[in-house]
DNA sequence: CGAAGCTCTCAGCGACCTCTGAGTCAGCCA
DNA sequence: TGGCTGACTCAGAGGTCGCTGAGAGCTTCG
């Protein structure tokens, strides 16, 4: 099937380019065919009245803006984006988001004022923050106190949305089923809030990029994912790796979580990886 | 039948560029006439109205334009054609397509330009995007941000096909009959998202290729489907072997889907393959 | 400043897949 | 019946895919 291949040299000739120059290529580049298929598993977030969480994106990238909003129209919420501080207010006044991934970095307009702004809008709006690295992390820290959060550039697309969707549910959007922050299959269990993850009732320890991947497959049970899929969601978008850490990373897991016990981590070889119960 | 010839020399010479020059020997390798009989087969996919899914197609090569055309409508869809990103832009305004097959490499627009157009035309619309393996200037390889989708050339039109209902089934379009993303025919059962197949209840294992046959035989049933037809839709457009390779898998999968039950899938002298339910 | 942890590269091996070639069998027609 | 063509199957070469160990660069933390 499609593998990473054209995917993997364009990230050569990029990291080629961009390695004389210094860090990212301009954004937006290798987006990519980030979420092929899954509509995932999680039950969905509604707002209190039933209809779908409003989310407003405001980033003056086209590229980057367009793949955020299909990543967020894909969870089934109702976006809206806008290219600058003005646009966003304006959006925002009429849409009335629940809340609103926002570039601090924007042409016409300080972040932080479009933020002050916005909150006279809508007082009880909550903001998810696009930043680079390196950027003066204090003034963010000192922001985000109230509940908001941020994600620093480059990010996975994984990340955004859960980080959202916790915003989203602390806000008050509940869940139409079930209630805690919770993912289970079989004996695999999953607390997203606190980022544990436990087997059999066992607790298993995982780095970042581990847990990332885990919860990539335990919201998609069932269902084969392509290894350029998993590159596409778990790792962000300037990555320049091939597929093969992909494989790295399943190796991973298996030893710890499937460790000894009988495997949930199933290879389809030329398609994917699956994650399934353990049937008997 | 519209002539296989130049259609083959046209993607030879692109696959020429791409593979640096693989040799696969020029051979009755003839797309098209795979699909021009009458539907039948699987149950099909409609939009909440009732009315077959739309599909807007957007490639500047003619031929693999009308390839894809053809074999969309013969899964019952509602099929239009656009060469370049105005003329689609043009065409999606009008249709109001649920899904867009989308060739990033177009003449007059940038992949990316017309994905955010098409989104501002129909919100929800899904994309299925082709790519070359290797183009070196596509820096777009897929750009999937949503419920989108790519696959690259050479593809098999089996995969494309497969591809765009998984999308269309995601966007919310209901099986008339069945519900899940489920091929049944007697008790031969493909999971098309797990990738399992079952008969009587007893798992089958089956390599890619394997697969991708039996997907082709089930979505097919009770119809003779010949040698060439199987070639061009399971094998990608530029593979240069004979039909003997389609006896072959067709003797793998006996072995696995028959293996010492009553047949399921018989030959038709001098006219192909059938794949049926046991009949008593 | 050293230790520990994380991420990723590289390389080798083993298993699996795909396709070719050749030999055999089965059906059809003169 | 003999000869022909089409279809089936076996065996094997060659290539691809996936897994894993070793280790290097980097960051974090004590």
């Amino acid at each position: 099937m499609h593998d990473g291949r054209s995917r993997r040299e364009k990230f050569r000739s990029e990291q080629i380019q961009s390695d004389g120059g210094g860090n990212h290529p301009s954004a937006g580049v290798m987006l990519v065919h980030a979420m092929n298929t899954t509509r995932s598993g999680p039950p969905p977030l509604t707002r209190p009245d039933g209809t779908p969480p409003r989310v407003l994106v405001v980033d003056d990238d086209p590229d980057l803006a367009e793949v955020l909003t299909g990543a967020l129209r894909y969870q089934g919420w109702e976006v809206r984006a806008a290219s600058d501080g003005v646009t966003a207010l304006a959006a925002a006044r009429d849409l009335l988001p629940d809340a609103v991934v926002l570039d601090v970095m924007l042409p016409d307009t300080d972040g932080f004022a479009v933020l002050r702004r916005l909150h006279e809008v809508k007082p009880d709006v909550c903001v998810l923050f696009l930043t680079a690295r390196d950027a003066v992390e204090d003034r963010i820290a000192g922001i985000t106190a109230g509940g908001d959060d941020y994600v620093t550039k480059p990010f996975s697309l994984e990340e955004v949305v859960a980080r959202l969707r916790g915003l989203l549910r602390r806000a008050g959007m509940a869940r139409t089923r079930e209630e805690g922050p919770r993912l289970v299959v079989g004996d695999l269990v999953m607390d997203e809030d606190a980022r544990e993850v436990t087997r059999a009732g066992e607790p298993v320890e995982l780095s970042p990029t581990e847990f990332e991947l885990l919860r990539l497959l335990m919201s998609n049970p069932r269902r084969v994912l392509s290894k350029t899929q998993i590159l596409d969601r778990v790792w962000s978008y300037d990555f320049g790796g091939r597929a093969h850490v992909v494989e790295l990373y399943i190796s991973y897991l298996r030893k710890k979580v499937d460790a000894g016990r009988r495997p949930m981590i199933h290879t389809v070889r030329g398609a994917g990886y699956v994650l399934k119960p353990v049937t008997r």
